[in-house]
DNA sequence: TCGATATTTGGATTCATTCCAAAAACCCAC
DNA sequence: GTGGGTTTTTGGAATGAATCCAAATATCGA
């Protein structure tokens, strides 16, 4: 399911944490790889049921915060629903489309950014951006072959 | 305690969508603007309660949102904390200090705002962007009487 | 002042997430 | 290969911010 590559990157990144690359942790990590859609840990555990149907949707929160942890997935939060999750690590912005509920990644060039950082004043050392944008996506026709990709 | 311009944009605003500026709201919305620092609800409501010790956790919460949905308070969310508001109506940024907890207020410029929407392909159509960032900032020194203003 | 309407209130409820402690899986040394 | 120390998984309980609810109050125009 999960290619080797990522097979090898997940176990590596898990490795250097101290930390075993388990089929739960597998499962999980390929399934976000496949679908880059930012599920939220319910849906994730959904999907991971049909592959594993005695998964629990405790392993599923624990999977996910290890692959936080080890910066091979990335969460996203909308105001105050429930956190979704991304496995894409270049640095990005998001869509969220208020009427149809999908997210799309937005990229960021390395232009825009640098001139982002420019807002802050001295003294100011930032560790992490977040960008949220919020709105409406017309329907996608060539989009997806563009820089934003449709996600659900 | 409430200043009077204020007082009577809260009147206004309230009055628009039909509702009425209560001695509750009042005082919630006065004490925002009186330490703009983003509380979360509930020190939104320990402070109330020294001036309104009849208060209740429930009002707080209602009042919040109802001044959010006027738009006189904007609401702020990282990660998965309480909620934190703020009566700063500019657009701007937030810096989330990891090390004290303090939010600080980011002016954006117009320049960078418009450099921001250009990573949006086309027809996405954004109603509104939240930008936060994460990090450590120096101990404020000559920082207050810049653009970016201390709050807890 | 009266009555219709809006608001407040305390308590119950929701629900995403975290915690817990027992069972299972893993891995290295022997 | 087996045993034993360690990590991980698991189901269920607990947490906590936020929301819901229905009864009591307050508000405001007539
Ligand atoms: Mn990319
Ligand atoms: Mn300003
Ligand atoms: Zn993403
Ligand atoms: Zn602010």
């Amino acid at each position: 399911m999960i290619q080797p590559e990522h097979q090898t990157t997940l176990t590596e990144k898990l490795g250097q944490s101290g930390l075993r690359a388990t089929r739960q942790r597998e499962l999980i990590y390929g399934l976000l790889l496949e679908q880059r859609d930012h599920p939220t840990a319910d849906e994730v555990y959904a999907r991971a049921k049909q592959e594993m149907p005695s998964i629990s949707l405790a392993t599923v929160y624990n999977c996910l915060e290890t692959l936080v942890g080890c910066h091979l997935v990335k969460q996203v939060n909308f105001e105050r629903q429930p956190t979704r999750f991304c496995p894409n690590l270049h640095e990005h912005a998001h869509f969220h489309d208020e009427k149809t509920g999908r997210v799309y990644d937005i990229d960021l060039d390395d232009r825009t950014l640098a001139k982002l950082r420019t807002v802050l004043p001295e003294g100011f050392e930032p560790r992490a951006v977040e960008i949220n944008f919020r709105g409406v996506a017309a329907p996608a026709k060539k989009r997806a072959t563009r820089s934003a990709t449709a996600a659900r």
